[in-house]
DNA sequence: GCGATCAGCT
DNA sequence: CACAGCTGATCGC
């Protein structure tokens, strides 16, 4: 598509309109209450949270988008000024409250952005109807894909089963009081899940309750400590020293809902798109497997902490089932700073047909290595600059403005890499 | 001075 | 080892 025309979870200038996957802070960097650019085309949930989240944003800028259903929109092609009609559609991306995909229609082609997503087998079944009549009526030439997991070594249970566990350990301790580490947004419906098993309420800070509340929980959430003993606390007080400090007081275990341990799965290089393991779905595992599974997602690394992996990403089981599903033409990957990134065509480009040169496949995994070893390299080139910003409290005096050329000079390094192997 | 951005932490 | 999102320092207008 041409450039000036929209943009996906970006704000910069430029653009004749805006579409929010969701409101979570890495997607609206850039946003602000005082943004005036031009119609934002986001979900009603999403478009419930702008007043709490950006103060004085001018709502009559927004544009409720419904689910599974299209709207069409004419924009002017800033090149030719002739009239662009497109046609674009929402769904349901299961990765937090609010959350959606769009999908693009146009004289340009169809592209489907999948901002963040989870393919949970049944949350996201709706979706899935909604997907296959679409792509039936056109397929999609460009899927541009939430690729943070997109790596068969980051196997993982749905967050049904995450959550039973979590509820499993809650009641295996039924005289501790709980802490469940959480952000903003997201990870409500397992608080919703262990508050329905344990028939309990669960506790959380007073702008979280106002977002529960945005959010159309009504009961189940309160501030008041002393109708519960499960607490959802921020994740950035929640640490095996908070958690030492509480049970001073009051024996006290903690559980966050993500992060280690990953099932490491080895990867096997002739297995690459018609494997056992890449087909199989959860159900069609075995029961040993399914156990071995989940007891490799719940970790106690601490006598009152545990993690449990409760992912709102798609495992890359989901991610095969998903490209498998849309067939796409080609493909991009979102996530692209990650250090250890991968390009979706490493590991799926074959099913997106035959127009992919063998060559695209093996290029991006080498400019991701290009990547890392430029970082490391430069790191490692003003260690001596850290390690004095490191021994004395930073402050701002002729060191800054070297450290800062020095910063400028890395990036420059990395930038002239990477189009050198682009 | 203030918002934007970055580094560090978790 | 991922991500999301906070804090505090620094940048730049």
């Amino acid at each position: 598509m041409e450039s000036g025309l929209i943009s996906v979870d970006r704000w910069r200038n430029g653009s004749q309109a805006y579409f929010l996957t969701h409101m979570h802070s890495d997607h609206t960097r850039g946003l602000s209450g005082d943004w005036s650019q031009a119609p934002l085309y986001c979900s009603r949930t999403t478009a419930s949270l702008f007043p709490s989240r950006f103060p004085g944003f001018d709502l009559s800028l927004l544009r409720v988008v419904p689910l599974s259903s299209w709207t069409s929109l004419s924009l002017r092609s800033p090149s030719s000024g002739s009239t662009v009609r497109l046609h674009f559609m929402a769904i349901d991306a299961h990765h937090c409250p609010g959350s959606v995909m769009f999908l693009f229609r146009g004289d340009f082609g169809c592209f489907l952005y999948t901002g963040d997503f989870r393919w949970d087998a049944d949350a996201a079944d709706e979706a899935r109807n909604t997907l296959v009549d679409a792509i039936n009526e056109s397929p999609v030439d460009i899927l541009y894909l939430d690729n943070t997991y997109c790596n068969p070594i980051y196997s993982f249970p749905s967050r049904q089963v995450a959550a039973n566990l979590v509820a499993d350990i809650i009641a295996a301790h039924p005289s501790h009081d709980i802490i469940i580490a959480v952000d903003s947004l997201g990870k409500e419906d397992l608080l919703v899940h262990v508050s329905r098993i344990l028939n309990i309420k669960i506790w959380v800070w007073p702008e979280r309750l106002r977002t529960m509340h945005l959010l159309g929980f009504q009961d189940i959430f309160t501030t008041d400590t002393s109708l519960t003993r499960v607490r959802a606390v921020p994740r950035y007080s929640f640490s095996i020293r908070t958690l030492e400090g509480l049970n001073t007081m009051c024996p006290t275990i903690g559980i966050m809902p993500s992060g280690l341990p990953w099932v490491k799965r080895p990867f096997k290089g002739d297995d690459k798109l018609s494997g056992s393991f890449l087909t199989a779905s959860m159900k069609n595992e075995t029961i040993s497997a399914q156990k071995e599974l989940q007891a490799a997602a719940v970790h106690k690394f601490h006598d009152y902490m545990y993690s449990v992996h409760y992912s709102d990403h798609s495992c890359y089981e989901e991610i095969a089932e998903f490209i498998k599903l849309v067939r796409p033409k080609s493909m991009k990957g979102i996530v692209v700073s990650s250090s250890s990134y991968v390009d979706p065509l490493y590991y799926f480009g074959r099913i997106c047909g035959a127009n992919q040169p063998p060559q695209v496949l093996l290029m991006r995994p080498d400019t991701a290595e290009e990547f890392r070893a430029v970082r490391i390299k430069s790191y490692s080139g003003s260690d001596k600059t850290r390690a004095l910003a490191k021994g004395k409290k930073r402050k701002r005096d002729s060191h800054s403005s070297l450290k800062r050329n020095k910063k400028r000079a890395r990036i420059q390094v990395k930038c002239a890499k990477i189009v050198e192997v682009d």
